[in-house]
Parts: structure tokens; sequence; C-alpha cells
DNA sequence: TAGATTGTTAATCGATTAACAATC
DNA sequence: TAGATTGTTAATCGATTAACAATC
């Protein structure tokens, strides 16, 4: 496959970069994107720039024409792009002007909660079968929709043409889940199970994971704890140094001191966790 | 602050890069590291080689001892890791040595679901209070916790020093919620409706989108089908000039050619989508 | 034309990877 | 010691960002 990046031209509609093209990072960002054009389209607003339409989904403009260029040269200079036609071609990059059949497998709380999803029939998404392995689960029924017997898995697949899987199962029966899945050719599989799937080369999964991102989460802030504490400590120190050396305009203990609550609370678990060098409680056996 | 690295020392418990350190992406996989590393031990296995754990942990080895050797030199050369005591390294980085009391605000369904989640409890997260604003959901339970009204929220935040609240609410009130959880204290949000939020400087946002990820597999399905398409074009041409060309040993058609079903499917998909270069659907008004 | 805004460049930053010296 | 495996280096790759020429 060729490595030369054609050159870009400017002409709509002829994407400057497609084959190998789109960045991972930049195909992630463009469901924002879409999102955000989404809610202007149904403003009727008819034109954005760069700037607002960044701003909306949360990123810088830099980034977000940088994107756009990947795509083509789908906006107008001193004008902005038309939101209608943006919203159009994002679609298509993505591939949301077609159909997507999905089964749901597992549906326990989340297996629920997921079919009833709204925002799951507004892309091209379709819930095409609930499946799970309980009878007792088997034939009620969720958003409208029959549960059915994880047996029908390979026929509903074939039917349906379903070529993305969704995994709710308990972590236990997710790769077994899987494995049908795969078998019976889906090639797309979202796991919200906390669990490793492993696929042969062709299938792509994504997962979601409640439990690592709260584990990210709690690591930030411990070190917001770590870095209040230290504040705390220097504060007194500085206080003086501060008010030995004439007035400043410089507060001496920014934003941390004006939340005293929220301080208290954190020094206190600084001083409970390991943060500040203490040592191990645990050690290897 | 500094920016020169501190040079290494292999001592252990004093981590070589400490401070502004760890990356995010290494972060971002400790949870992984830690989950493989607790069926390790539950397992009661002493000790993992890198080559081992990364398999386990669904990456390659090179990045684990790299993504490791952030913490500190936990490893022993020609031996590997001691289960335990990396359990207890991991799990001190990620704050997990203290308890998080998490609020989960939105109790619908998705909300039931998190708050049965086992994953929670079992990671230094407790679920601290469920709240929703719809007076039919507050006072029913969930997980053997009372739904309560989203006028505690404020009470509550500051009861249990709480620093980390789960947003499960629909997207009209996304935002509100978060201000309030902010207002009240809460430095760490979990956003699980599809909106973006907008939050001051030391606040730490995580999403979770289900459409977002649906729309990314949508992505490489639809390349996958415009692929196969090319390749079922390619092939009888292919197959000509590999017959007149005597015998190989390599297959004229990869992968595509022995799933037939699924291929049938993606031809038509590729035939019905934009891919090969169909004029527009819609044009911009 | 003057002002506005895109699309692109180039510099910088951060993440990944293979290879191997250090060392158990 | 010989074999195994870590921790680190350095090369490479991909993503971000600021700046600005192109151009509407």
């Amino acid at each position: 496959m060729a490595t030369g990046r054609p050159t870009h031209t400017a002409d709509r509609g002829r994407p400057a970069n497609r084959g190998r093209g789109i960045p991972e990072a930049t195909v992630a960002r463009l469901p924002l994107y879409l999102r955000a054009l989404t809610a202007l389209s149904e403003r009727s607003v008819p034109t954005v720039s760069s700037e607002e339409l960044a701003s909306a989904a949360g990123v810088n403009s830099a980034k977000l024409r940088k994107d756009f260029s990947y795509l083509g040269s789908y906006g107008t200079r001193g004008v902005g792009y038309d939101v209608e036609y943006l919203v159009y071609q994002i679609s298509r990059e993505l591939g949301l002007t077609q159909d997507w059949p999905v089964v749901i497998v597992g549906i326990g709380n989340l297996g629920h909660a997921l079919a009833n999803y709204g925002g799951f029939a507004s892309r091209g998404f379709r819930v095409a079968a609930l499946l799970d392995a309980d009878p007792a689960v088997v034939g009620t029924s969720a958003a409208g929709l029959p549960v059915r017997h994880m047996d029908e898995l390979e026929d509903i697949v074939e039917d349906e043409q379903v070529s993305i899987g969704v995994i709710t199962t308990p972590p236990g029966a997710a790769q077994q889940v899987c494995d049908r899945l795969v078998a019976a050719g889906v090639t797309s599989i979202l796991n919200f199970a906390p669990t490793v799937l492993s696929v042969p080369d062709g299938v792509d999964v994504r997962k979601v994971d409640l439990s690592i991102e709260l584990q990210i989460l709690a690591f930030h802030e411990q070190r917001k704890a770590g870095e209040e504490a230290e504040q705390a400590l220097a504060a007194p120190a500085a206080a003086k140094a501060a008010a030995s050396s004439g007035p400043s305009s410089e507060p001496v203990v920014p934003a941390a001191a004006d939340r005293p609550a929220r301080t208290a609370a954190k020094l206190r678990r600084a001083a409970a966790s390991g943060t500040d060098g203490d040592l191990p409680a645990v050690m290897p056996a």
C-alpha cells in the first residue's frame, strides 16, 4: 500500500486523505462534532465557525480544523461550515447513513438500560434482538422487544445481517458469548463486561468499563489531595514570607483556600493514604 | 516545577518517577493490570512474568514493563513480579487503599444498573447515596439503598465527604446536576449522559458514551465492508493471474473468502453506502 | 476592499515499540 | 555459571498545537 500522501485539492466532496487516512483520535471525535452539529441543525442554525463548533464539542478549534481536514475541505474561508452539509458528511464518514442492526446479549439491569437508550435508534442503530441465557428472563420484554433465548443467536445474526454485538453479560460468560457472536459472523463487539476478550484478526472490540473509569478518577483525586496537602503545609511559611516582603496582588494560597470543606476532606485522605512516602502496609510474602 | 527526570534508583518502594510523572496512558492501563493480578492472586499464583501478565491484560510486554517502570522497580530480573506486592503497589498508586464514597444521580435503568454493579464496592468505592429528582422514584430502593431526593445532595456530599459523583440523568439535566455537585465540593465526575459538561479547573470529568462507541465501531465496520468489496472485485482478476502463473501456496483471496455469509452482508452494505464515491444524497441548502 | 476564517504547515509533545545491557 | 527476565534506551510513530498564508 502506498504511503505517500496525496497532495491536497480543495474540491468539495473529494476527501483529501481517504484510504488508510483518518487517524483514530479523529474518528473518536467525529461523533462529538456530529452531536453538536445535530443540536445546531435542530435550532436551524445555517453555518458555524470552527471556534463555535469546537467550543460546543469541548475541543479546541485547531484540533477541529485539523480533524475536518482529513475528511476534505468542507468549510468556506471567512464564513465557516454549512451545518447541514457537515452533518451529512460526518454521518457518511462514520457509516451512519446506513442501517446497523445490533444484538444485545445479557438482559440484566444494564442490558435493559441499553435497550431503552434513546440515542441508540436515532443514529442508524437498530436493536435487532435482545438475548439472554436465563429461562426466567427469556420471554419477558424490554423496551417493547421480547427477550429471546441464546439458542437463537446464530439464526438472528444470519437472518438480520447483524455485524455489531453488545455484550452485557456477567464477566464469566463474556468470552463464550463473544466466541459465538464471532462464529456467527459478528465483526464488531462492544463489551460492557469487565473482561479482556480475545478475538481473531478482523474483529473490533471496544470496551466500556465503569470500574476502570472510576479508578482513573480516583488516581487523579488522590493526586489532588496530595497537592493540597503540600500547599497547606507550605502555606504558613509562604504567608510569613509574603508578609515580610510587603504588599502583593497575588494570593498566597490559590484555589484550595476558598474551599475549606473540600480541603479538609482531602487533607484527611492524604494523611490516611500512603501518598507521602509511608512504608507499605503490605509487603510481599 | 523541575522538568529534569531524577536518575533511576532501583530501591524498592521509592518510585523513580513520582510527582508530575505517570503518563495518562499508563494510568489508564493500571486498572487492567490490577484486574489481571487480582485474578492471579485469587488463584494463589506467587509470581508472574511481564510476558504472562501482559498477555492476561491484553497488552504487549514492552508496554507493560515501561508502564511499571514509572511506578518503580518492583520486579526481580530473571524471576518476574511478586503478585501480591504488585497488587498492593498498583492499588496504592491508584488510590484504592482508601475509601471513596460515591453518589449516583439519576436512578433510571442505568442508575439501577450501576448501583447493582459488583465491581463497585470491591475496589474501594462505596455508594454513599442514590439521588433522583422524580418524587415517584424517591423513596424506592435500589441495590438495598433508598433513593433520596436531590434536595439532599449538598448535605450528603458534605456529611459523607463525597468527592466523586456519577451522573446518570437524562442529558437535559446533566449540566445542572454537575454544577450542583461541583458547588457542593465534588471534584471528579463520571458522566453517562450524552452531554459535554463544563466544569471549573481542578474538576475532572470522564465520560462514558454508548452512542460514541457504537459510532466508532460503525466507522470501522463500514471500512471493512469497503475493503471486502474491493477484494471481491479484485478477486476474479487475481485468481486468473494466479492460475496462469502456476501453483502457489498463498491463497488468492484471504480471510474474507471463508466467511461467505458475512461477506455477502458487507457487499450489500458497501453497495448501499456512499463508500465508493457516490454523489451525496443530501446537499447543503 | 477589509475582515473573517479556513486549511495547512511545522514544531512539539506524548505514546509505543524493539532491542539489549543489567542482573537475578 | 547459564538461563531468564527485568528496566532502560533510543528510535519511531501518532497526536496536539500555534501560527499564518490562502481565500472567501
